[in-house]
DNA sequence: ATCGGTACCTGCACGC
DNA sequence: TGCGTGCAGGTACCGA
């Protein structure tokens, strides 16, 4: 579900409801969740027991994004250890949601972890269906998030351009890459991909600087609808409200197969093809998007 | 550096 | 009705 925009999304609606707040109890039902010491760095590694203590009285100084990370600074008062910050970070893979509910129970079928705070009827849900999410409580975040790329709201075009240079992977393959941008998934990818007319198998190092620009464009435009939408739902996707989005109605590829192209069809009767890109199911319009540089 | 394959999970749509 | 198959917004790890 969560690429930027969703992610973006649910920071900005958590926010109003738990920014300032106090962490009274912590409830972990699915040890896996916050567990399995990461080799990439910084787990506290971590029993759902001390999980549940480490953050039990913490205080929710700021929320923040960070490509599809959910950043969440908690301040404790007299830690046991070290010094009294420390980092939730969250990440939501395919089918996370952090919602934000009137009530204490696991009422849906997938909730892993519910977090009390102190003001009457809020607690914070995180549910997720398949298990692909990751909640880890780190000293310093940097470990974990230092590997990842520019943010795409905020790199230059000059930069952007000058990352481009000598990658001779596929352009679907480099937006996939957090540490190429962070933030971008198959959704956003194939859209900015498709605004910009580049084939998604495009060599990154073949496009000329103008289509590169071109794409530094496309991108921003793309995720900025889509926050202005509230994301994209295609299936579990909610904000920390539980309302939906809708950018999934601008969606102009991704998940269009067969269907004709909103830009060309009319002169040329094309239709969205969908291959095998990176692994990962990629659509594109065939006389739109041109592997020439 | 880059690729493909595999693994991790559940649910759903589909064809038979 | 049930059963098998393939597919889904993500990432990590392996060997080539």
């Amino acid at each position: 579900m969560p690429e930027l925009p969703e992610v973006e999304t649910i920071v900005r609606t958590l926010r109003p409801s738990v920014v300032g707040r106090r962490i009274t109890a912590a409830e972990v039902r699915v040890p896996r969740a916050t567990g399995r010491p990461a080799p990439s760095g910084g787990l506290l590694n971590i029993s759902a027991e001390l999980f549940a203590r480490s953050v039990t009285g913490a205080r929710i100084e700021r929320v923040e994004r960070y490509g599809k990370h959910i950043v969440m600074h908690l301040d404790r008062e007299r830690p046991r250890t070290g010094s009294g910050r420390i980092v939730l970070l969250i990440h939501l893979g395919m089918t996370g949601r952090l919602t934000c509910e009137p009530v204490a129970e696991f009422a849906r079928k997938h909730t892993h972890m519910v977090l009390a705070l102190d003001e009457p009827g809020r607690w914070l849900h995180y549910c997720d269906i398949r298990r692909f999410g990751r909640i880890r409580l780190l000293e310093n975040a940097g470990d974990a998030l230092g590997k990842l790329g520019p943010d795409p709201m905020e790199i230059s075009a000059e930069d952007f351009v000058e990352r481009l240079r000598g990658r001779r992977t596929m352009m679907k393959s480099l937006l996939l890459d957090q540490r190429f941008l962070r933030g971008l998934g198959n959704i956003y990818a194939d859209e900015s991909l498709f605004r910009a007319g580049i084939h998604p198998a495009t060599v990154a190092a073949r496009i000329s600087r103008k289509r590169a620009l071109g794409l530094h464009q496309a991108i921003r435009e793309t995720l900025c609808e889509a926050i202005e939408l509230g994301g994209s739902s295609i299936s579990d996707y909610v904000d920390a409200t539980g309302q939906p989005g809708f950018f999934q109605i601008n969606h102009r590829v991704y998940q269009r197969t067969g269907e004709p192209c909103m830009r060309c069809s009319r002169a040329s009767g094309a239709k969205i093809r969908k291959i095998i890109v990176a692994g990962r199911s990629t659509h594109f319009c065939t006389r739109c998007q041109r592997k020439a540089g």
